[in-house]
DNA sequence: ACTATTCTAGAATGATCACTCTAAAATAGC
DNA sequence: GCTATTTTAGAGTGATCATTCTAGAATAGT
């Protein structure tokens, strides 16, 4: 009916949540964001209402295109690689979540480093990073289903329980990141996951 | 020489610590800080130097004061209580951890919250956090030790590593609990706490 | 008591914050 | 091509940011 958004939103969305995994939401000024999206005010407050609107359209964006994503290539049996190795899907869902994002930063995720930040305040992203947290673990719950199915993993252990357990030790690897950009600890922290699927 | 300090160093960095650990670094203003420690500008950047600063002495002094003193209550051979039940101990330091802190926050660890907010752009913090991780682990596996000599925890164990395992899992709980007021996930991830100490 | 030094109070600083406004540019329906 | 509607560019908004400044109050050594 007029005129017609000269921007991609999926492409404005992918950089704006480069600025704020970086850097998180409050440490992120409107600046950078108008630098990294190429938009100026007028465009992002059109589309997006404002900094907190942006900020809750990437979570979503993240969740389907980073989380979503990650779910269904490693644990779901979208991939014909892990159909035969569901656990080896485990490990390298958790695995990969540490290459080196740009500018060598050790970025961890999004939904989690957000949780920390505004967890306690922002009913809005509690929501989203429980709704995250959820598809991780029916995931895993499911891979590790598989794996018994196959005959890869004892029949006695709690597939749930034993998902959520490595959903806590992988967030707590996530932390851990952020923290140490050498990897020293990661092959120790690799060694635990595998035990906890035996 | 000439005049003295009103203020009680302690008091203030406790003061202090409550505005940060509730808030995180970026969204507690200087204008907080004034309020919660009673302080004028001039005192603080007269004491401190700079928000940088004072946040950098607030988590040296939770260092000392909360992760030191934790450690030694419940995972070192100070507390009676424990001595002779070092896997309670452990179990006690991270349940504990999961009080609700004022205003039914869920605060979790300053130094954790710390290091996922700054720990990319922040070698100051990284340290810090570096530090006080390696403080718990070494007090885990000192109780854990403890429970290998007395016969509560088998001797194939490789406590430094099983050490660094519960330490993954504990951050992994805190950074949950940031994002989930309710603690109906508490019940079972100690049940993944004690896994680790069998 | 005097002096040198430090601390405190609180107004004032420029910078930056998220956000809004205005006018021009673009397009769909007529 | 005209009109109605939306998007864009970019200057401008008051508020708040961390920080500094200035003047006065307090105290230790002399």
């Amino acid at each position: 009916m007029a005129r017609q958004k000269e921007f991609n939103q999926d492409i404005v969305l992918g950089k704006a949540i480069e600025c704020f995994w970086q850097r998180g939401f409050s440490a992120t000024s409107m600046k950078h964001l108008e630098a990294a999206t190429a938009l100026t005010p007028g465009s992002i407050y059109n589309s997006f209402g404002s900094k907190d609107g942006l900020f809750l359209a990437c979570l979503d964006h993240y969740n389907e295109t980073v989380i979503g994503a990650r779910v269904k290539q490693y644990l779901l049996p979208a991939e014909a690689q892990y159909l035969n190795a569901p656990l080896a899907g485990i490990e390298a869902f958790i695995e990969t979540a540490f290459d080196p994002g740009p500018a060598e930063l050790c970025l961890g995720c999004l939904m989690v480093n957000s949780s920390v930040e505004l967890g306690p305040h922002e009913e809005s992203v509690r929501l989203r990073s429980k709704t995250a947290m959820k598809k991780v673990v029916k995931g895993m719950q499911y891979a590790l289903g598989q794996a018994q199915a196959i005959g890869q993993l004892g029949n006695d252990i709690d597939c749930r329980q034993r998902a959520q357990s490595l959903l806590l030790l992988f967030n707590g690897m996530l932390v851990q990141w952020r923290g140490s950009p050498d990897k020293k600890w990661l092959k120790h922290a690799m060694h635990s996951v595998k035990d906890l699927l035996h």
